[in-house]
Parts: structure tokens; sequence; C-alpha cells
DNA sequence: GTGCTCCATTTTTTT
DNA sequence: AATGGAGCAC
């Protein structure tokens, strides 16, 4: 234990900070140990950043630079801020509970709730996603007269979240951005849009960000009162920070300047939603004392990887000069799986699945597949089923972005908050209560007119009064029922006043009624809500229902991500970003899909997917494939799938068909073996010599394995909690099931060898095994690395 | 005002 | 292939 260091202070219980700097190269320590002023790191990727973060704030802590609420650290996904705040929790106690941790959306939406009066807006104000953005647009359009199917809403919506990503106002928009036609419809939209969210009480993603410069900037007190109160901020994944998460990161640092960004240009993948790449670029012009600390050394992945990796990001022109190097084993090299159509990659995925999780023990949940689309997922999720492999879907179409979620969410969204016109049309026919197009179109103009909430127009009966006889009853009984629920709210508890809004608004009956296999899933996902709203009831404190609606707009896919579950893991490349596997199989490699959008084929999009391919490649820590399809369906058609020209920027050094031969490229003219050949496996080569490669026998290895129970995952569908346990031991036991009397195994350093005995139960179990040139070995099952030879 | 049928659109990537 | 919307018939 080293205690010499006077910078580094004795921490609680017997182990100190400088146990953790020992864990630390000189860079990172160097990083850690900067406290004041403002630091720029440049962490390539499996640099080790996460833990720089951790440590570094660990350190503040330690030093007693600051307390933790103090510190405002914001990542990019809730579920990275977790990890963090446990690891810290680990080194300094539950202390770390006060730090201001979590997403930019999350904790600004804190801090405009503290402060929403200040800009005429009250705290329990909604959250709107795109799609009730999008619903929004579309109303608008419409009471402009223009037909939603010429003039997408969705196009529309993205203009505005453009501008509003580049803190353009409405009114700036409206005077010196409108150059074309559709710039005049999104001038008119804008401004019509922004006043609907206000009297809405209601902001959307973007507003998230922009509101509290607004905030700041006409109330230079409040600003203050942050500036004071954040004294170290920390900001990861900062190549992927937008103008306003740029700004108001500025504004809150410019007392202290304690301000440290994290970030790695090759890896910038969200220009599509506004990020901007010269907030990391140019840093040091904003802050000329600025120290910058470049980690170089990669502690995740092979040599061979990151050869692979290096030779794509290369091709790119724009970016920062750094090189990665690793003191890592070289590894196997990475294998092209070349298909006919994607049904067949999918199989020979899942075929190559079974196989290395058989003959060289990787568990599931040390595997991924990575896609570039989401719609990529379902062949996936086909041939992994056909074959029993255990899978986790992360992200698609995410649980609370199902109609029937939304809706119950939008009667939620109503108790909180009445004004929010965008609920109340969703839900007020929702289900068809004789409340129809017409009468509601006489009130909404009503409310127009008035420039009131249409909730007031409901509200009163001198409108009402005005529509159809028989829905006017309708009207009053919707809205007491409302009424009613929301009275309710403070002395029931959640689930409760929800089941109950549910049972009397016969929400649920329709899908009973319905009895199709569709509803009745329908009926299955609000039930699962109802579990969703008492599981969080159950795990907070003040559980109210305004901070449950809150969690749930803000989570992302990954944040609900299960990491204990003996999965393979599914998900896109952009979802992966700052996760690591042990094997990663990148599919779909072909053009048009990765890289997409070659139409117009602009460098810088070009740019943007190899960076995007970039990051897939540095998620694999040891095995690497990549795989295409010579034909795809797209829409229901069947296209022909051209190989991606990502392949021929690879290292040809490093990578190997399936049969083990040197891999083709653009200027390479050799041929090579045809796809769907297969060779024999020869076990009694060692580990790293040539390379195993093609698929078995569809039937030699799928048919021999014990029928095992299986469960599949959607993420967020909330059923992956309560059965993960039962499927950890039913898996683990499956596994090693095969390693029985008889078999014959492979060991790193015995070699060849046949059980002869099995003992003892689950991780104690042990076997006898004898090897031909080492003889009789007692082993623990847990710690030898078998491989079966069958 | 509701419900059915046909057709059009969809697939980037996400807080 | 699947979903959702618009248009039409009741």
């Amino acid at each position: 234990m080293n205690t010499s260091n006077p910078n580094v202070p004795d921490l609680f219980g017997g182990k100190d900070m400088s146990d953790y700097l020992a864990e630390l190269n000189e860079r990172q320590a160097e990083a850690v140990l900067h406290a004041d002023g403002p630091l720029l790191i440049i962490a390539g990727a499996g640099s080790g950043k996460t833990r720089v973060l951790t440590y570094r704030i660990a350190q503040l802590l330690a030093s007693k630079k600051a307390w933790a609420s103090q510190i405002l650290a914001l990542t990019f996904t809730n579920k990275a801020a977790r990890e963090m705040r446990e690891r810290i929790e680990h080194i300094i106690g539950e202390e770390a509970n006060r730090l201001w941790m979590g997403t930019f959306h999350s904790l600004f939406t804190r801090i405009l709730r503290m402060e929403a009066e200040h800009i005429g807006f009250q705290a329990d104000f909604s959250i709107y996603d795109s799609d009730d953005s999008d619903r929004v647009v579309k109303g608008i359009l419409q009471e402009l007269g223009m037909d939603p199917r010429e003039i997408k809403p969705k196009q529309i919506r993205f203009r505005i979240s453009s501008a509003k990503n580049q803190m353009i106002g409405p009114e700036e928009y409206a005077t010196k951005w409108v150059q074309s036609s559709i710039d005049d419809i999104t001038a008119q939209v804008y401004k019509i849009y922004n006043n609907r969210l206000k009297q809405s009480n209601a902001m959307d993603f973007d507003d998230l960000l922009i509101k509290p410069i607004e905030l700041f900037e006409t109330h230079p007190e409040i600003l203050e009162k942050y500036q004071d109160r954040f004294k170290y901020i920390m900001i990861d994944e900062y190549q992927d920070t937008n103008r306003a998460q740029y700004i108001v990161t500025k504004m809150l640092a410019a007392k202290h300047e304690n301000i440290c960004v994290v970030g790695d240009d090759a890896q910038s993948i969200y220009s599509f939603r506004g990020a901007d790449i010269s907030n990391i670029l140019s840093f040091k012009d904003d802050y000329a004392t600025a120290t910058q600390i470049s980690l170089e050394q990669n502690y995740r992945s092979t040599q061979s990887i990151l050869k692979c990796a290096d030779a794509v990001i290369k091709q790119n022109k724009k970016q920062l000069e750094k090189t990665l190097w690793t003191q890592n084993n070289k590894g196997n090299p990475i294998t092209l799986l070349d298909n006919f159509s994607e049904r067949e990659e999918a199989q020979r995925v899942a075929d190559h699945i079974r196989k290395i999780h058989l003959t060289e023990g990787y568990r599931f949940n040390e595997i991924a597949i990575l896609y570039r689309t989401n719609y990529q997922s379902r062949v996936f999720e086909e041939s992994l089923r056909r074959k029993d492999v255990p899978y986790q879907l992360v992200g698609g179409v995410s649980f609370y972005q199902r109609k029937e979620v939304k809706d119950v969410i939008a009667y939620l969204r109503l108790l909180v908050n009445p004004n929010d016109e965008e609920a109340v049309l969703r839900v007020i026919n929702e289900p068809a209560r004789g409340i129809g197009m017409k009468s509601l179109q006489t009130l909404v103009s009503t409310a127009r007119v008035k420039e009131i909430p249409v909730w007031e127009v409901l509200s009163n009966p001198v409108y009402v009064a005005d529509v159809y006889k028989p829905a006017q009853a309708k009207i009053r009984e919707f809205i007491e029922l409302m009424n009613e629920s929301r009275e309710q709210l403070p002395h029931k508890a959640l689930v409760d006043t929800t089941r109950d809004l549910l049972e009397k608004t016969g929400y649920v009956k329709q899908f009973v009624e319905e009895n199709t296999a569709e509803s009745l899933g329908r009926r299955e996902n609000v039930m699962e809500l109802l579990n969703a709203i008492s599981y969080f009831e159950r795990s907070r404190e003040n559980a109210s229902l305004s901070a449950f609606l809150q969690e749930v707009s803000l989570v992302s896919d990954v944040d609900n991500m299960e990491e204990n579950v003996p999965a393979v893991t599914l998900m896109t490349v952009h979802a992966s970003k700052g996760l690591e596997f042990p094997v990663v199989f990148v599919v779909g490699m072909e053009e048009e899909l990765f890289p997409m959008g070659g139409r117009n084929g602009e460098e810088a999009d070009i740019e943007e997917e190899r960076r995007l391919f970039y990051v897939a490649i540095t998620r694999a820590q040891k095995e690497l494939y990549f795989s295409f399809a010579r034909s795809r369906y797209r829409f229901g058609e069947e296209k022909p799938g051209i190989r991606s020209r990502f392949l021929d920027e690879v290292d040809p050094a490093v990578v190997r068909n399936e049969n083990g031969s040197t891999i083709k490229q653009k200027s390479d003219t050799t041929d090579h073996r045809p796809s769907g050949s297969f060779i024999e496996y020869d076990y009694t080569k060692p580990l790293n010599a040539g390379y195993p490669g093609a698929t078995p026998p569809p039937d030699s290895a799928a048919s021999s394995s014990p029928k095992r129970r299986t469960i599949y995952t959607r993420n967020g569908q909330g059923a992956t909690n309560a059965p993960s346990t039962n499927m950890g031991i039913s898996y683990e036991s499956a596994e090693t099931e095969h390693l029985k009397p008889g078999v014959f195994v492979m060991h790193e350093k015995f070699g060849a060898g046949k059980i002869l005995q099995r003992e003892g139960q689950g991780a104690d179990t042990k076997l006898v095994v004898f090897f031909q040139n080492h003889g009789q070995k007692k082993l623990a099952l847990k710690f030898a690395k078998l491989r079966i030879l069958s």
C-alpha cells in the first residue's frame, strides 16, 4: 500500500485512494489527479475512461475538494450513470447517492421542475416524446388547412427539432431561415407548436435542453445559484453533445471552470440528432488553459481486433491524431461469414453462437449481435429461437411506445396535468365512447378562439352545450371520471388509482371482449404497465405519479438491459456504444444498409457510418465476426445484397473466411471458396492454430443437445425480471450437463482427455479427467476451461 | 359516430 | 410483412 503520495489522502476503511491509483496507467492517473481547471480527455475505445471518471469523482470527494452534491456528472445513458454511481459508492460509500449524476435530459428536467415557475411552466409539466410531437404537428398542419399526407408531420417536426438543437427560436427561424416553401411551413408551425406546448404545460425532448438556457439567460441569479452549486462538472461522451448541451454546460462552468469533458471524436455517431463534433474539437479554443490528456492504451480488445478497427478508422479524413495500442494477446483472426440470404445469415450466426458456447465455454451473455437497423433483429430472433439459444432484445419497438401503453400513460398524464392537450385528445374517445371527431373539432376550435386549454372548454357546460346532444353527457362523464381519479391520487396507491381508472373507463374490458391473440397481448402489456407502476411505488421513497411518468419518458433502451441474464444480446450499433462483449457479431455488412444512405453518398455521412462501424468493431474483446447476405428482404421485397465497402477497408491480415482462407477484397483478384462450404473440425490442433471455421452439419449439435427451457425476452416488456433467476439456474446446469463421464474434452494445458467421473453439485462440481499426456487429473468444473470433443 | 376494408408507408440511428 | 390511416358503408 502506497501512502507516500501527499496528493492522495486517506480514505475510509483501510483501503485508500492510492490503492485505486495503483490500478491506473500514468495518463489515467494524471487525469484522475487533475482536479481544478478545464480538462479534455481524449479517450480511445476501451481505454478505461469509465474507470478514470469514477476514480476522478472518488478522488474529488476523498480530497474534500467538493461534496457529492457539488459534482455534476453528465452521462449518455441512465445505465451508465447507475453503474458509475455504484462503483463510486463502492469506493466512498453512501455519499455517492448525493451526486448529480445522470443524463442531460433527466438532470435538467430536475432543475426545470424546481424552477418551472420562472419560465412560465408548472412543476408538473408533461414531457412529449417524438410521437406526441408528431401528433401535435399534424394537428397544427390540419388547422392550417394543409394535408398531412402531402406535408409529412415527421419532416416538419424534424426541422423544428433541428432548429431547436441549434438554438434557433421561432422568430429567428421565420426571419432568417426561410428559403423554401417547406421552410415557410415549418416557420408557421414552429411558432404555433411552441405556443401549444406551453399552453399544454408540456416540453419536448429538445426543450429539456433549451429551456434551462432560457432560464439562465433571463434569470442570472438562478444561473449563479447553480454555478455555485456545481463546483465540478464532468461530461461523458462529449463528442455526441449538441449545441444546446454545449451552451448550457458552458454557462454552468463559467464561474469555476472546473469542467472535465471526456470523449472520442472517432466515436461520434449522433450527428443526425444534432450532435456537433466541433464541440470536442474546439474545446481548447473555449478554454485557453485547458489541459489535454489522451488515453491510448486499450485494455479491451485483442491486437487483431484493434488492428482491424484502426485500419477502418484511418480511412476517415477528419479526425484527431491518435494511436491506440494494447498489451493484450494477438487473439484469433476475425471471421467473415458470407451468406446467400438473410435467413442463412441468421442461421449461421446462431450456429456459431452454439458452437463457441459449447466448445469454447463462452456464456450466452458474453455474446452480442450488432446490426445497423432494428428491423434486422427479426430474423435473428427466429433463428436463435429455433436453435434454443436464449436472447435479449434491446430496443426496437419499445414497450412504452406501444399504443395501449401510451394510451394508459396519457390517462395518467392527464391526471397530473389536465392541460396536457395531447393526452386529452389521445384518450377522450379511447375506448370509443361516442365523442366523435366533429364534437371534438368544435370544442378544440373554441379553445383556440378563447386561447384556453382544451380541458377548460370540456369542463365548461356552456361550451359543451354547443355539440351533438348524445356526446354532451359522455363528455361530462369523462371529465367527472378524470376529476374523481385525480382527487383519489394523494390518498391511494398509484396502482390502485390506475387500475380503478382502467376499470371505470372500460379500457381493459375492450381487449377482453375482443378476445383475439392480439387484443389479449395488449391486455398483457397494460397489466405489465401496472406491474411497473407497482414496482416503482415499492422501490421509491416518494413515488409520485409525476415522477413515474418522468422516468418512463426518459428511459433509453439500454437502460433496462439485463446484464446477468444468460442470454445473447441483440441490439443496434448505436445502442451498443459504451458497452463491451467478449464475442461480437456485426451483421448485415452490405451497401445501403451498412453504410446506409448511399443515395447522396456525402462523404461526411460515410465518415459517420464508418465511425459507427468502428464503434461496432471496438465493442469486441476476444472474438469478432462480420457477416453479410447476398440477398435481403426490404419492405417485403427480396433485394440483392452487395458486400459492404467497409469490408474492403478492414486489414485483410486479420480477417479470414470461415474456411480459414484470406478474404477477398476489391483490389484482390484471387478466388475464394464459395460460401456455405463445410470443412471438418479439427480439434486436435491447439486453440490458435488455424481457424476451424464452417458450420457443423445442421443437426449434429442441435439434436444431441437436451431439450431445455428457453426464455426469450424483449427488452422493456417486463417479462425480463421475474423469470431471470430460474433461467440462470437452468442454463448453468444445461451447459455443464454435457460434461459427464465418457465425454472427450480438450484442456488448455493438458490437451485432450476423457472424463472418467463427475463428483459434487453446483459450484463445487469436480471432474476426474484422464489426459493422454498428463495422466489423471481432478479439476473443478468452475475453473477448468474445457472444450467438448464430440 | 362506428367499424370495416383497402392502401400506403415503412427501415436509419435516439433522448 | 406489418402497421396505421383514410375512405366508405352502415
